[in-house]
DNA sequence: CAAATGTTTGACCATTTGGTCAGAACAACG
DNA sequence: CGTTGTTCTGACCAAATGGTCAAACATTTG
Protein backbone atom coordinates (compact mmCIF):
# COMPACT_ATOMS: atom_id res chain seq x y z
CA UNK A 1 0.00 0.00 0.00
CA UNK A 2 1.59 2.85 -0.96
CA UNK A 3 1.67 5.81 1.59
CA UNK A 4 -0.63 8.59 1.01
CA UNK A 5 1.85 11.03 -0.49
CA UNK A 6 4.66 8.65 -1.04
CA UNK A 7 8.36 10.26 -0.27
CA UNK A 8 10.22 10.87 -3.44
CA UNK A 9 12.65 8.42 -3.10
CA UNK A 10 9.96 5.67 -2.96
CA UNK A 11 8.22 7.00 -6.21
CA UNK A 12 7.80 4.77 -8.92
CA UNK A 13 9.00 5.07 -12.50
CA UNK A 14 4.76 5.39 -13.04
CA UNK A 15 4.30 7.83 -10.21
CA UNK A 16 6.99 10.29 -11.19
CA UNK A 17 5.34 10.37 -14.99
CA UNK A 18 2.07 10.67 -14.25
CA UNK A 19 2.31 12.98 -11.08
CA UNK A 20 4.13 14.69 -13.89
CA UNK A 21 1.21 14.67 -16.54
CA UNK A 22 -1.20 15.86 -13.93
CA UNK A 23 0.66 18.50 -12.73
CA UNK A 24 1.23 19.84 -16.45
CA UNK A 25 -2.59 19.23 -17.09
CA UNK A 26 -3.29 20.75 -13.61
CA UNK A 27 -0.98 24.11 -14.61
CA UNK A 28 -2.92 24.47 -18.12
CA UNK A 29 -6.28 24.34 -16.73
CA UNK A 30 -5.40 26.18 -13.09
CA UNK A 31 -4.00 29.13 -15.16
CA UNK A 32 -6.98 29.49 -16.99
CA UNK A 33 -10.16 29.11 -15.06
CA UNK A 34 -8.28 29.41 -11.71
CA UNK A 35 -8.81 27.11 -8.44
CA UNK A 36 -12.98 27.57 -8.75
CA UNK A 37 -13.31 27.39 -12.30
CA UNK A 38 -11.45 24.69 -12.98
CA UNK A 39 -12.93 21.36 -13.19
CA UNK A 40 -11.66 17.35 -12.15
CA UNK A 41 -12.16 16.53 -15.44
CA UNK A 42 -11.08 19.18 -17.33
CA UNK A 43 -7.59 18.37 -16.04
CA UNK A 44 -8.02 14.64 -15.99
CA UNK A 45 -8.86 14.96 -20.23
CA UNK A 46 -5.67 17.12 -20.38
CA UNK A 47 -3.59 14.92 -18.59
CA UNK A 48 -5.44 11.69 -20.62
CA UNK A 49 -6.25 10.21 -17.41
CA UNK A 50 -9.51 8.84 -15.92
CA UNK A 51 -10.54 10.94 -12.74
CA UNK A 52 -10.49 8.08 -10.22
CA UNK A 53 -6.89 8.16 -11.28
CA UNK A 54 -6.35 11.64 -10.54
CA UNK A 55 -7.45 10.72 -7.33
CA UNK A 56 -5.59 8.07 -7.15
CA UNK A 57 -2.05 10.06 -7.26
CA UNK A 58 -3.62 13.30 -5.06
CA UNK A 59 -6.12 12.91 -2.49
CA UNK A 60 -8.20 16.07 -3.65
CA UNK A 61 -8.26 18.81 -6.44
CA UNK A 62 -6.88 21.65 -3.24
CA UNK A 63 -4.16 19.20 -3.36
CA UNK A 64 -3.08 19.20 -6.54
CA UNK A 65 -3.41 22.97 -6.51
CA UNK A 66 -1.03 23.51 -3.45
CA UNK A 67 1.21 21.14 -4.92
CA UNK A 68 1.75 23.36 -8.22
CA UNK A 69 1.87 26.41 -6.29
CA UNK A 70 4.48 25.16 -3.90
CA UNK A 71 6.16 23.45 -6.83
CA UNK A 72 6.26 26.80 -9.06
CA UNK A 73 6.98 29.40 -6.13
CA UNK A 74 11.16 28.41 -6.17
CA UNK A 75 11.01 28.60 -9.98
CA UNK A 76 9.12 32.16 -9.59
CA UNK A 77 11.71 33.15 -7.01
CA UNK A 78 15.04 32.57 -8.67
CA UNK A 79 15.40 35.29 -10.52
CA UNK A 80 15.51 37.63 -7.09
CA UNK A 81 17.33 35.08 -5.76
CA UNK A 82 20.33 35.85 -7.94
CA UNK A 83 19.93 39.38 -8.26
CA UNK A 84 23.16 40.00 -5.95
CA UNK A 85 26.13 42.25 -5.44
CA UNK A 86 27.88 43.56 -8.30
CA UNK A 87 30.03 46.57 -9.46
CA UNK A 88 27.42 47.57 -12.07
CA UNK A 89 24.16 47.45 -9.89
CA UNK A 90 22.09 49.37 -13.03
CA UNK A 91 23.04 46.59 -15.20
CA UNK A 92 22.40 43.50 -12.45
CA UNK A 93 18.65 45.49 -11.86
CA UNK A 94 18.20 45.63 -16.09
CA UNK A 95 19.36 41.76 -15.94
CA UNK A 96 17.28 40.78 -13.68
CA UNK A 97 14.09 42.84 -15.05
CA UNK A 98 15.22 41.29 -18.76
CA UNK A 99 14.94 37.99 -16.69
CA UNK A 100 11.31 38.23 -15.41
CA UNK A 101 10.53 39.22 -18.99
CA UNK A 102 12.28 36.15 -20.43
CA UNK A 103 9.76 34.06 -18.07
CA UNK A 104 7.12 35.84 -19.03
CA UNK A 105 7.66 34.89 -22.18
CA UNK A 106 8.35 31.16 -21.72
CA UNK A 107 6.04 30.67 -18.67
CA UNK A 108 2.91 32.39 -19.23
CA UNK A 109 0.66 29.77 -17.45
CA UNK A 110 3.09 30.17 -14.11
CA UNK A 111 2.71 34.00 -14.47
CA UNK A 112 -1.34 33.51 -14.66
CA UNK A 113 -1.24 30.78 -12.26
CA UNK A 114 -0.17 33.28 -9.65
CA UNK A 115 -1.71 36.20 -10.70
CA UNK A 116 -5.26 34.34 -10.35
CA UNK A 117 -4.11 33.28 -7.05
CA UNK A 118 -3.26 36.73 -5.70
CA UNK A 119 -6.22 38.05 -7.32
CA UNK A 120 -8.57 35.94 -5.26
CA UNK A 121 -6.53 37.46 -1.87
CA UNK A 122 -3.68 34.74 -2.30
CA UNK A 123 -5.22 32.30 0.25
CA UNK A 124 -3.34 29.66 -0.60
CA UNK A 125 -0.21 31.67 -0.29
CA UNK A 126 -0.60 33.81 2.20
CA UNK A 127 1.57 31.87 4.28
CA UNK A 128 4.34 32.31 1.87
CA UNK A 129 4.16 35.54 1.16
CA UNK A 130 4.17 36.81 4.49
CA UNK A 131 7.36 34.31 4.66
CA UNK A 132 9.83 33.21 2.35
CA UNK A 133 8.75 36.31 0.05
CA UNK A 134 8.67 38.96 2.39
CA UNK A 135 12.14 37.59 3.41
CA UNK A 136 13.43 37.62 0.43
CA UNK A 137 11.93 40.95 -0.48
CA UNK A 138 13.25 43.33 2.62
CA UNK A 139 16.87 41.55 1.67
CA UNK A 140 16.66 43.08 -1.76
CA UNK A 141 15.00 45.89 -1.03
CA UNK A 142 18.11 46.37 1.27
CA UNK A 143 20.32 45.67 -0.88
CA UNK A 144 18.96 48.33 -3.67
CA UNK A 145 19.38 50.66 -1.05
CA UNK A 146 22.76 50.09 -0.85
CA UNK A 147 23.41 50.80 -3.80
CA UNK A 148 21.39 54.16 -3.82
CA UNK A 149 23.36 55.31 -0.86
CA UNK A 150 26.44 54.66 -2.86
CA UNK A 151 25.11 57.16 -5.57
CA UNK A 152 25.75 53.81 -7.97
CA UNK A 153 22.19 54.32 -9.09
CA UNK A 154 19.39 57.11 -8.53
CA UNK A 155 17.19 57.25 -5.78
CA UNK A 156 14.07 55.57 -5.52
CA UNK A 157 11.66 53.68 -3.34
CA UNK A 158 12.99 49.70 -3.78
CA UNK A 159 10.11 47.85 -2.83
CA UNK A 160 8.10 50.00 -5.13
CA UNK A 161 10.98 49.37 -7.91
CA UNK A 162 10.32 45.58 -7.39
CA UNK A 163 6.77 45.83 -7.43
CA UNK A 164 6.82 47.72 -10.93
CA UNK A 165 9.56 44.73 -12.69
CA UNK A 166 6.86 42.36 -11.72
CA UNK A 167 4.11 44.52 -12.43
CA UNK A 168 5.56 45.44 -15.69
CA UNK A 169 6.95 42.17 -16.97
CA UNK A 170 3.98 39.86 -15.74
CA UNK A 171 1.86 42.10 -17.33
CA UNK A 172 3.20 40.54 -21.01
CA UNK A 173 1.77 36.97 -19.57
CA UNK A 174 -1.12 38.16 -17.90
CA UNK A 175 -2.57 40.48 -20.60
CA UNK A 176 -1.26 38.63 -22.90
CA UNK A 177 -4.68 38.47 -25.04
CA UNK A 178 -5.01 41.71 -25.04
CA UNK A 179 -1.98 42.82 -25.60
CA UNK A 180 -1.49 40.60 -28.66
CA UNK A 181 -4.92 42.29 -29.95
CA UNK A 182 -4.08 45.37 -29.55
CA UNK A 183 -0.64 44.92 -31.11
CA UNK A 184 -2.18 42.85 -33.70
CA UNK A 185 -1.38 45.27 -36.85
CA UNK A 186 2.37 46.45 -35.54
CA UNK A 187 3.79 43.86 -33.84
CA UNK A 188 3.22 40.06 -34.47
CA UNK A 189 5.33 39.19 -30.98
CA UNK A 190 4.68 41.84 -28.12
CA UNK A 191 8.42 40.75 -26.34
CA UNK A 192 11.18 42.07 -28.92
CA UNK A 193 9.54 45.75 -28.11
CA UNK A 194 8.86 45.24 -24.65
CA UNK A 195 12.07 43.95 -24.21
CA UNK A 196 13.44 47.57 -25.72
CA UNK A 197 10.68 49.46 -24.51
CA UNK A 198 11.70 48.29 -20.63
CA UNK A 199 15.57 48.50 -21.39
CA UNK A 200 14.83 52.65 -21.66
CA UNK A 201 12.56 52.62 -19.03
CA UNK A 202 14.69 51.32 -16.22
CA UNK A 203 17.76 52.21 -17.98
CA UNK A 204 16.38 55.91 -17.55
CA UNK A 205 14.90 55.36 -14.08
CA UNK A 206 18.60 54.31 -12.20
CA UNK A 207 20.82 56.47 -14.05
CA UNK A 208 21.89 58.86 -11.40
CA UNK B 1 -45.97 41.22 -18.93
CA UNK B 2 -42.35 42.76 -18.82
CA UNK B 3 -40.32 42.51 -21.37
CA UNK B 4 -36.92 40.32 -21.29
CA UNK B 5 -34.82 43.97 -20.96
CA UNK B 6 -36.94 46.73 -20.15
CA UNK B 7 -35.84 49.27 -21.67
CA UNK B 8 -34.54 51.76 -19.29
CA UNK B 9 -37.66 54.52 -19.56
CA UNK B 10 -39.81 51.07 -18.93
CA UNK B 11 -38.30 50.46 -15.51
CA UNK B 12 -39.61 50.87 -12.29
CA UNK B 13 -38.37 52.52 -9.14
CA UNK B 14 -38.03 48.74 -7.91
CA UNK B 15 -36.63 47.24 -11.00
CA UNK B 16 -33.92 50.09 -10.91
CA UNK B 17 -33.51 49.50 -7.24
CA UNK B 18 -32.94 45.79 -7.64
CA UNK B 19 -31.21 45.78 -10.84
CA UNK B 20 -28.83 47.92 -9.13
CA UNK B 21 -28.21 45.84 -6.03
CA UNK B 22 -27.30 42.49 -7.68
CA UNK B 23 -25.00 43.88 -9.96
CA UNK B 24 -22.80 45.93 -7.10
CA UNK B 25 -23.41 42.48 -5.76
CA UNK B 26 -22.44 40.55 -9.01
CA UNK B 27 -19.36 43.01 -8.85
CA UNK B 28 -18.03 41.98 -5.35
CA UNK B 29 -18.09 37.99 -6.26
CA UNK B 30 -16.94 38.09 -10.02
CA UNK B 31 -13.99 40.07 -9.03
CA UNK B 32 -13.16 37.99 -6.61
CA UNK B 33 -13.57 34.44 -7.94
CA UNK B 34 -14.16 34.97 -11.86
CA UNK B 35 -17.02 34.17 -13.70
CA UNK B 36 -16.67 30.41 -13.15
CA UNK B 37 -16.00 30.70 -9.88
CA UNK B 38 -18.79 32.35 -8.98
CA UNK B 39 -22.52 31.22 -8.41
CA UNK B 40 -25.50 32.77 -8.43
CA UNK B 41 -26.30 32.02 -4.80
CA UNK B 42 -23.11 33.62 -3.23
CA UNK B 43 -24.24 36.81 -5.76
CA UNK B 44 -27.93 36.20 -4.13
CA UNK B 45 -27.01 36.49 -0.82
CA UNK B 46 -24.78 39.55 -1.61
CA UNK B 47 -27.50 40.81 -2.96
CA UNK B 48 -29.59 40.21 -0.20
CA UNK B 49 -32.28 38.66 -2.70
CA UNK B 50 -33.15 35.08 -3.26
CA UNK B 51 -32.03 33.55 -6.35
CA UNK B 52 -35.11 32.92 -8.49
CA UNK B 53 -35.55 36.63 -8.19
CA UNK B 54 -32.14 37.52 -9.41
CA UNK B 55 -33.33 35.69 -12.37
CA UNK B 56 -36.34 37.68 -12.34
CA UNK B 57 -33.81 40.88 -13.26
CA UNK B 58 -31.85 39.00 -15.70
CA UNK B 59 -32.04 36.05 -17.69
CA UNK B 60 -28.66 33.95 -16.63
CA UNK B 61 -25.43 34.35 -14.98
CA UNK B 62 -23.87 35.13 -17.95
CA UNK B 63 -26.27 38.26 -18.45
CA UNK B 64 -25.26 39.33 -15.33
CA UNK B 65 -21.90 39.29 -16.46
CA UNK B 66 -21.81 40.81 -19.94
CA UNK B 67 -23.95 43.56 -18.64
CA UNK B 68 -21.45 44.34 -16.05
CA UNK B 69 -18.49 44.46 -18.40
CA UNK B 70 -19.94 46.24 -20.66
CA UNK B 71 -21.56 48.90 -17.86
CA UNK B 72 -18.03 49.16 -16.46
CA UNK B 73 -15.88 49.73 -19.61
CA UNK B 74 -17.14 53.18 -20.36
CA UNK B 75 -16.22 54.15 -17.34
CA UNK B 76 -12.57 52.57 -16.87
CA UNK B 77 -11.84 53.77 -20.81
CA UNK B 78 -12.82 57.58 -19.51
CA UNK B 79 -9.62 58.59 -18.17
CA UNK B 80 -8.15 57.48 -21.56
CA UNK B 81 -10.49 59.09 -23.43
CA UNK B 82 -9.42 62.73 -21.80
CA UNK B 83 -6.13 62.71 -22.62
CA UNK B 84 -6.39 64.98 -25.59
CA UNK B 85 -3.76 67.86 -26.40
CA UNK B 86 -2.37 70.11 -24.22
CA UNK B 87 0.31 72.36 -24.21
CA UNK B 88 2.13 70.08 -21.69
CA UNK B 89 2.31 66.78 -22.80
CA UNK B 90 4.21 65.71 -20.33
CA UNK B 91 1.85 66.82 -17.79
CA UNK B 92 -1.06 65.59 -20.05
CA UNK B 93 0.44 61.68 -19.59
CA UNK B 94 1.31 61.79 -16.05
CA UNK B 95 -2.19 63.17 -15.58
CA UNK B 96 -3.43 60.02 -17.15
CA UNK B 97 -1.66 57.75 -14.76
CA UNK B 98 -1.97 59.72 -12.06
CA UNK B 99 -6.43 59.38 -12.46
CA UNK B 100 -5.66 55.58 -13.32
CA UNK B 101 -3.76 55.13 -10.22
CA UNK B 102 -6.57 56.77 -8.25
CA UNK B 103 -9.27 54.60 -10.31
CA UNK B 104 -7.52 51.28 -9.10
CA UNK B 105 -7.21 53.18 -5.65
CA UNK B 106 -11.30 53.57 -5.84
CA UNK B 107 -12.32 51.23 -7.96
CA UNK B 108 -9.91 48.07 -7.37
CA UNK B 109 -13.17 45.35 -7.86
CA UNK B 110 -13.66 46.90 -11.44
CA UNK B 111 -9.84 46.35 -11.68
CA UNK B 112 -10.08 42.75 -11.17
CA UNK B 113 -13.18 42.10 -12.52
CA UNK B 114 -11.13 43.12 -16.03
CA UNK B 115 -8.16 41.50 -14.99
CA UNK B 116 -9.70 38.29 -14.41
CA UNK B 117 -11.72 38.61 -17.85
CA UNK B 118 -8.26 38.95 -19.72
CA UNK B 119 -6.55 36.22 -17.90
CA UNK B 120 -9.17 34.29 -18.98
CA UNK B 121 -8.40 35.22 -22.64
CA UNK B 122 -10.91 37.57 -22.38
CA UNK B 123 -13.95 35.59 -23.96
CA UNK B 124 -16.60 38.20 -23.44
CA UNK B 125 -14.63 40.94 -24.19
CA UNK B 126 -12.85 40.11 -27.45
CA UNK B 127 -15.18 42.40 -29.57
CA UNK B 128 -15.11 44.98 -27.58
CA UNK B 129 -11.54 45.17 -27.16
CA UNK B 130 -10.55 44.83 -30.89
CA UNK B 131 -13.34 47.33 -31.42
CA UNK B 132 -13.38 49.82 -29.71
CA UNK B 133 -10.26 49.42 -27.30
CA UNK B 134 -7.95 49.12 -29.96
CA UNK B 135 -9.51 52.03 -32.32
CA UNK B 136 -8.45 54.91 -28.92
CA UNK B 137 -5.60 53.26 -28.30
CA UNK B 138 -4.33 53.59 -31.68
CA UNK B 139 -5.75 57.18 -31.64
CA UNK B 140 -4.24 58.21 -28.68
CA UNK B 141 -0.85 56.38 -29.84
CA UNK B 142 -0.89 59.10 -32.59
CA UNK B 143 -1.36 61.66 -30.65
CA UNK B 144 1.93 60.28 -28.53
CA UNK B 145 3.27 59.86 -31.36
CA UNK B 146 2.98 63.25 -32.53
CA UNK B 147 4.13 65.15 -29.28
CA UNK B 148 7.91 63.01 -29.90
CA UNK B 149 7.89 63.60 -33.28
CA UNK B 150 7.40 67.48 -32.20
CA UNK B 151 10.04 66.71 -29.33
CA UNK B 152 7.94 67.52 -26.47
CA UNK B 153 8.64 64.25 -25.00
CA UNK B 154 10.77 61.97 -25.06
CA UNK B 155 10.60 59.29 -27.87
CA UNK B 156 9.64 56.17 -26.69
CA UNK B 157 7.06 53.14 -28.28
CA UNK B 158 4.12 54.93 -27.67
CA UNK B 159 1.64 51.81 -27.61
CA UNK B 160 3.54 50.00 -25.14
CA UNK B 161 3.86 52.90 -22.94
CA UNK B 162 0.42 53.04 -22.42
CA UNK B 163 0.60 49.59 -21.65
CA UNK B 164 2.92 50.12 -19.12
CA UNK B 165 0.70 52.76 -17.26
CA UNK B 166 -1.56 50.30 -16.86
CA UNK B 167 0.05 47.61 -15.94
CA UNK B 168 1.59 49.36 -13.46
CA UNK B 169 -1.13 51.16 -11.71
CA UNK B 170 -3.90 48.00 -12.33
CA UNK B 171 -0.67 46.68 -10.04
CA UNK B 172 -1.56 48.28 -7.00
CA UNK B 173 -5.35 46.76 -7.37
CA UNK B 174 -5.11 43.78 -8.84
CA UNK B 175 -1.62 42.42 -6.54
CA UNK B 176 -3.27 44.62 -3.64
CA UNK B 177 -3.38 41.08 -1.38
CA UNK B 178 0.54 40.70 -2.15
CA UNK B 179 1.53 44.34 -2.08
CA UNK B 180 -0.07 44.84 1.40
CA UNK B 181 1.56 41.66 2.71
CA UNK B 182 5.22 43.17 1.84
CA UNK B 183 4.46 46.78 2.92
CA UNK B 184 2.81 45.13 5.86
CA UNK B 185 5.96 47.10 8.38
CA UNK B 186 6.71 49.85 6.41
CA UNK B 187 3.77 51.51 4.67
CA UNK B 188 -0.06 51.04 6.00
CA UNK B 189 -1.62 52.43 2.34
CA UNK B 190 0.36 51.82 -0.45
CA UNK B 191 -0.91 54.22 -2.46
CA UNK B 192 0.74 57.34 -1.60
CA UNK B 193 4.24 56.45 -1.91
CA UNK B 194 3.02 54.50 -5.15
CA UNK B 195 1.89 58.11 -6.62
CA UNK B 196 5.30 59.49 -5.57
CA UNK B 197 7.19 56.58 -7.57
CA UNK B 198 5.13 56.35 -10.22
CA UNK B 199 5.53 60.20 -11.04
CA UNK B 200 9.35 59.38 -10.66
CA UNK B 201 9.34 57.02 -13.23
CA UNK B 202 7.18 58.49 -15.41
CA UNK B 203 8.73 61.66 -15.24
CA UNK B 204 11.81 60.34 -15.99
CA UNK B 205 10.84 58.70 -18.70
CA UNK B 206 8.95 61.26 -20.63
CA UNK B 207 11.35 64.44 -20.11
CA UNK B 208 13.32 64.68 -23.40
C1' DC C 1 6.29 -19.09 -11.95
C1' DA C 2 3.24 -17.04 -8.15
C1' DA C 3 2.65 -13.89 -4.57
C1' DA C 4 2.78 -9.19 -3.46
C1' DT C 5 2.53 -4.77 -4.67
C1' DG C 6 1.21 -0.99 -7.55
C1' DT C 7 -2.13 1.03 -11.03
C1' DT C 8 -6.50 1.73 -13.34
C1' DT C 9 -11.35 1.86 -13.97
C1' DG C 10 -16.61 1.63 -14.18
C1' DA C 11 -20.19 2.34 -11.35
C1' DC C 12 -21.71 4.94 -7.87
C1' DC C 13 -22.80 8.81 -4.33
C1' DA C 14 -23.95 13.27 -2.10
C1' DT C 15 -23.79 17.97 -2.99
C1' DT C 16 -23.81 21.96 -5.68
C1' DT C 17 -24.94 24.29 -9.69
C1' DG C 18 -27.69 27.10 -13.16
C1' DG C 19 -32.20 27.44 -14.16
C1' DT C 20 -37.72 26.76 -14.23
C1' DC C 21 -42.44 27.34 -12.80
C1' DA C 22 -46.90 27.89 -10.65
C1' DG C 23 -48.74 30.53 -7.76
C1' DA C 24 -48.57 33.70 -3.61
C1' DA C 25 -47.72 38.46 -2.13
C1' DC C 26 -47.47 43.07 -3.23
C1' DA C 27 -47.99 47.72 -5.41
C1' DA C 28 -50.50 50.93 -8.37
C1' DC C 29 -54.32 53.03 -9.81
C1' DG C 30 -59.07 54.06 -11.18
C1' DC D 1 -62.56 49.02 -2.61
C1' DG D 2 -61.19 45.67 -6.49
C1' DT D 3 -58.69 44.85 -10.54
C1' DT D 4 -54.42 44.65 -12.92
C1' DG D 5 -49.87 44.27 -13.58
C1' DT D 6 -45.45 43.60 -11.00
C1' DT D 7 -42.45 41.34 -7.78
C1' DC D 8 -41.20 37.47 -5.14
C1' DT D 9 -40.67 32.64 -3.45
C1' DG D 10 -40.77 27.51 -2.26
C1' DA D 11 -40.44 23.49 -4.50
C1' DC D 12 -38.47 21.44 -8.04
C1' DC D 13 -35.25 19.70 -12.01
C1' DA D 14 -31.35 18.04 -14.84
C1' DA D 15 -26.63 18.42 -15.24
C1' DA D 16 -22.15 18.88 -13.32
C1' DT D 17 -19.03 18.46 -9.58
C1' DG D 18 -15.68 16.53 -6.06
C1' DG D 19 -14.95 12.31 -4.33
C1' DT D 20 -15.33 6.90 -3.07
C1' DC D 21 -14.81 1.96 -3.67
C1' DA D 22 -14.46 -2.73 -4.88
C1' DA D 23 -12.71 -5.17 -8.16
C1' DA D 24 -9.92 -5.75 -12.43
C1' DC D 25 -5.56 -5.19 -14.45
C1' DA D 26 -0.20 -4.53 -14.48
C1' DT D 27 4.23 -4.77 -12.74
C1' DT D 28 7.71 -6.00 -9.75
C1' DT D 29 10.05 -9.15 -7.00
C1' DG D 30 11.22 -13.38 -4.35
Amino acid sequence: MPSKTPAPRSRTRIQKKNRKRILEAALEVFSQYGFRGATLDQIARAAELSKPNLLYYFPSKEAIHIELLSCLMDTWLDPLRALGPSDDPRGEILDYMRRKLEMSRLFPRESRLFANEILQGAPRMQAAIKGDLKALVDQKAALIEGWMDAGKIARANPRHLLFSIWALTQHYADFDAQVRILLADTEPDPFPEAARYLDQMFGCLLTP
